[in-house]
DNA sequence: GCGGACCGAATGAACGTTCAGTCTAACGAA
DNA sequence: TTCGTTAGACTGAACGTTCATTCGGTCCGC
């Protein structure tokens, strides 16, 4: 994963990776089938993780919306501290290794989770498969965004973007409370 | 761009390139130091297309309303007329052709559009840089969901959603009129 | 006859993969 | 306990292929 992140596909090199793990290039082979196996495991492998995360962050909060979140916030989390695997998906998911595969997303945990909101009228009547993919698309937005250093994220800008978000998807009006122009603190 | 796109950048070589242009492959470095630099090349000049486009809808429409919804549409329809250019910017961005380039897209006039909106109050108060990704991530994930095949997109799907993310974005209350229970079309 | 666009076989480096062979740990027989 | 046998994990030099790039040469318009 590290090697993928620095060099991309093409650039890591079975001697990069067979050095790396301390063994002879030849081993590799008696696990992997080849390079294109052991990529497709590394994601098999990673997507598992992943999944794990977000099960667990969505059985966390009362509300629906604190559910949200809460999940919002730990996939954000999970990528800024594995940036290897943030930048594998994303290039493997834009790779030609990729293409023809299911589509394996729209089973993960998350999107039950917004289809269950769509019908208990929590969510908004939106295709489930575009609301998912608006949030995975944010969360990787703004963890790759963390990760380059150009911009400051805070945990108050990510809190604000969660919650426009939540806006924007939910059929709720505006929170009733902290409706007040209560000065927005932009603390840390 | 065909090429990488169903190809990717690693299989993609110079005598493909140079058959499909109908030239020889050394004609190719008449024009370009080598293959790197016809993918910066390619990069740059796609961003140029992708601002025209952007600019070009960013100024219609009354309302900052109707102009953002108007250039979320104009880019989805952007992306799904070009494939190639959508793939082919996911896998530059996030390979290591990138790493270390100045992540232009701040420059773009969405950029300022989203300022501006912040500015004015009409849009909430959010790191600008973050609003950016969140819509040019929906308005990618969107398409890259529409060309898949997989899941079939209609024009009431979208609006939804370019709604959807308004409302999440934006300071104003839900709009005035069209409230009402109107049945939402389905269909195609 | 000049210059630059263009050609395409040749080059050399890099890469994924192979395979003949080494090493090690386990186990049963003596 | 000791020794022989064996299976399979592991090695790494070598192989064959692929690719980006080069360059001596051709072609053509002026």
């Amino acid at each position: 994963m590290a090697l993928i992140r620095e060099r991309g596909f093409h650039g890591t090199t079975m001697s990069l990776v067979s050095d790396l793990a301390g063994v002879a290039a030849g081993t590799i082979y008696h696990y992997f089938q080849g390079k294109d196996e052991l990529i497709q495991a590394l994601y098999a492998y990673n997507s598992e993780r992943l999944q794990q995360v977000t099960t667990e962050a969505l059985s966390s909060g009362a509300t629906r919306r604190e559910r949200f979140l809460n999940t919002w916030h730990r996939l954000y989390d999970f990528y800024v501290r594995n940036e290897a695997v943030l930048t594998f998906f994303e290039q493997y998911l834009n790779s030609p290794y990729n293409s023809g595969q299911p589509m394996g997303q729209f089973r993960s945990p998350l999107f039950r989770f917004l289809e269950e909101g769509i019908a208990s009228r929590e969510i908004r009547s939106i295709k489930p498969e575009l609301l998912l993919m608006l949030v995975y698309g944010g969360v990787s937005a703004a963890a790759k965004l963390k990760l380059s250093g150009k911009v400051k994220i805070t945990d108050s800008d990510l809190r604000d973007v969660a919650e426009a978000l939540w806006t924007g998807i939910s059929t709720s009006k505006p929170p009733k409370k902290a409706r007040a122009k209560k000065s927005r603190i932009k603390s840390t």
